[in-house]
RNA sequence: GCGAAAAUAGCUCAGUUGGUAGAGCGCCACCUUGCCAAGGUGGAGGUCGCGGGUUCGAAUCCCGUUUUUCGCUCCA
């Protein structure tokens, strides 16, 4: 453990340290789970959303993508369940100082109720043996039916009191009902406080006359709204999928684990949309598309796993998480979810405006269903990223620190070094430079010793090193350089771009999903 | 949000019973010199997270606050 946590902070200081990630407003004592990317997470960042992206919507002629607004119609997080299910009740046990959802509480409360039934049930079975009838022993014995009122009257008094947003009655049931904290058995509760996960902000400039807004909290929402403009403009034939990606932000109450958990974050999804009764089929299709990914980028088989979800989400029929191993374990990294229709049927309720496909081969009208991919882009780069980084022993005792960044996702690509600044050896270098960056970010570097400039671009997860030397004024030639395996090998000055280009080009990486 | 721990140079960290701050690495300039972080000389950089308090005097003790990590909790 103790491990763990170290390993994790090498992470955050080496991200710091070489330019990767800053604490948003540092010099301000920074602004809780806000990070910003610095000069070389900017490009690896981008990256990976190319990587993604290519991999999403030009190598697939049924998924086209979009680029939708982080303001929506307010009405938007009603359809899509948001203004409700992102509104956690919880209270506070002030003995044991543990935290609870009080609608959870209580209807763990009811469970208990509905346990006791349960037993009335199996005792009488127990009685009458074959010949019981559990339907008419539920509606006519006179405990089970008492109970079954009071389990009804409870929820039914939580419902109405959640949303008439009565805090203070859910409150008085808890206490009415003598619930006890798990934990602790304290009935010493705080009141219940309501948290809303979604930012709220306002449109219009003058004070009097303005509308409340959410930023979103997912981007999904801009696709299901946009389903029909993309569909007709683009004559989509189902199945099809529309991605994106984009900033989402979410109030969480707690933020963590550095770029893992933050309140500002980029997600890159797809929806695609499907026949109704085929969702089984493109959820298993999706689930195994989206790995194959993952793996793609050569981060090992044996740090991914799925993840099934028992407890659905309220608008999905099958979930399931593609988890990585972070330095602080297995934790989601990718959600692959079976939406069915309820984001379409939704939109077109509130809408009032048809969200519908006409399928030529059925000859009908359907609301399509959906299968999503959510993959968080930060997360993305801290598994890279976190997975990169190695502290590596070599042969003559001494410790190299090598980010072993995919080479496709490297923000620079290579390093061009004079062995010394003179003898005409900085001009060949630049030369080069100058050739390179026409293709790939290069970076220039002619300070201290070759061998120490080779540990410094290794440190920065840079793939080549180009050293120029005397020889190569005489005979064009130059020593490539491998960050991972630390070889060398003389190659003329012209071959350089197409051995780099041979590593780095994002075909090659992408077809290993195949 | 509760609890625990922490915050000193870009990074990693020292700093004794309270006496106004140090190292290593890094960074910059010049010299030397060069194929795996190890030469020389010089230099920049810190109101010790922030705000109060105690004290003749606070990096050090006390209170508050911000941020981070961990546990609880939550996770569409």
């Amino acid at each position: 453990m103790a491990k763990q946590e170290d390993d994790f902070k090498k992470v955050i200081s080496h991200a710091k340290e070489y330019g990767y990630v800053f604490q948003s407003s540092e010099i301000y004592d920074g602004l809780s789970a806000v990070y910003d990317y610095g000069q070389n997470g900017a490009e690896l960042k981008k990256n990976i959303r190319e990587y993604w992206w290519t991999s999403m919507v030009q190598l697939n002629e049924n998924i086209v993508g979009i680029d939708a607004a982080i303001f929506m119609h307010p009405t938007t997080w009603k359809a899509s369940g948001h203004v409700d299910a992102f509104n956690d009740p919880l209270i506070d046990n002030k003995d044991s100082k543990k935290r609870y959802r009080a609608d959870v509480l209580i209807e763990d409360y009811v469970a208990k109720i509905e346990a006791k039934i349960e037993k009335e049930v199996e005792k009488a079975a127990k009685r009458f043996g074959d010949s019981f009838e559990k339907e008419q022993f539920l509606t006519t014995n006179q405990r089970v039916m008492e109970y079954q009122e009071e389990a009804t009257r409870i929820l039914k008094r939580m419902g109405k009191s959640l949303a008439n947003e009565d805090l203070a009655d859910v409150k008085k049931l808890i206490e009415e009902l003598e619930i006890a904290c798990p934990m602790s058995g304290s009935k010493n509760w705080t009141d219940v406080k309501q948290f809303n996960l979604m930012f709220g902000t306002k449109l219009g400039a003058s004070a009097e006359n303005t509308t409340d807004l959410y930023l979103r909290p997912e981007t999904a929402q801009g696709i299901f709204v946009n389903f029909s403009n993309v569909q007709k403009s683009g004559r989509m034939k189902i199945p099809f999928g529309i991605a994106q990606t984009g900033k989402a932000f979410r109030n969480e109450i707690v933020a963590r684990q550095f770029i893992f958990r933050m309140r500002e974050f980029e997600q890159m999804e797809m929806q695609f949309f499907i026949q109704p009764g085929t969702q089984k089929e493109w959820y298993e299709i999706w689930k195994q598309k989206r790995l194959k990914w993952h793996l793609s980028l050569g981060l090992g088989t044996e740090n991914y796993r799925f993840h099934d979800h028992d407890k659905l989400a309220h608008y999905a029929d099958a979930a399931a998480d593609i988890e990585f191993r972070f330095p602080f374990g297995f934790k989601e990294l990718e959600g692959i979810h079976s939406r069915t229709d309820f984001d379409l049927a939704n939109h077109e309720k509130y809408s009032g405006k048809k969200l519908q496909y006409f399928d030529p081969e059925k000859n009908e009208n359907y609301v399509p269903y959906v299968v999503e991919t959510s993959i968080g882009l930060d997360r993305m780069f801290l598994a890279v990223f976190s997975h990169a980084l190695q502290e590596e022993e070599l042969d003559n005792g001494t410790v190299r620190t090598v980010l072993r960044l995919p080479s496709v996702l490297a923000p620079t690509k290579a390093a061009v070094l004079p062995l010394v600044k003179k003898d005409g050896l900085p001009e060949l270098a630049q030369e080069i430079v100058e050739d390179l960056k026409w293709d790939f970010m290069v970076t220039y570097d002619e300070k201290d010793a070759v061998g120490r400039r080779y540990r410094r671009q290794d440190a920065n997860g840079t793939p080549f090193c180009i050293t120029v030397d005397h020889q190569s004024l005489e005979d064009h030639t130059v020593t490539l350089r491998h960050r991972d395996s630390m070889q060398q090998q003389r190659i003329s000055i012209n071959d350089v771009k197409g051995i780099i280009h041979k590593e780095v080009d994002m075909k090659s990486w992408l077809k290993q999903m195949v």
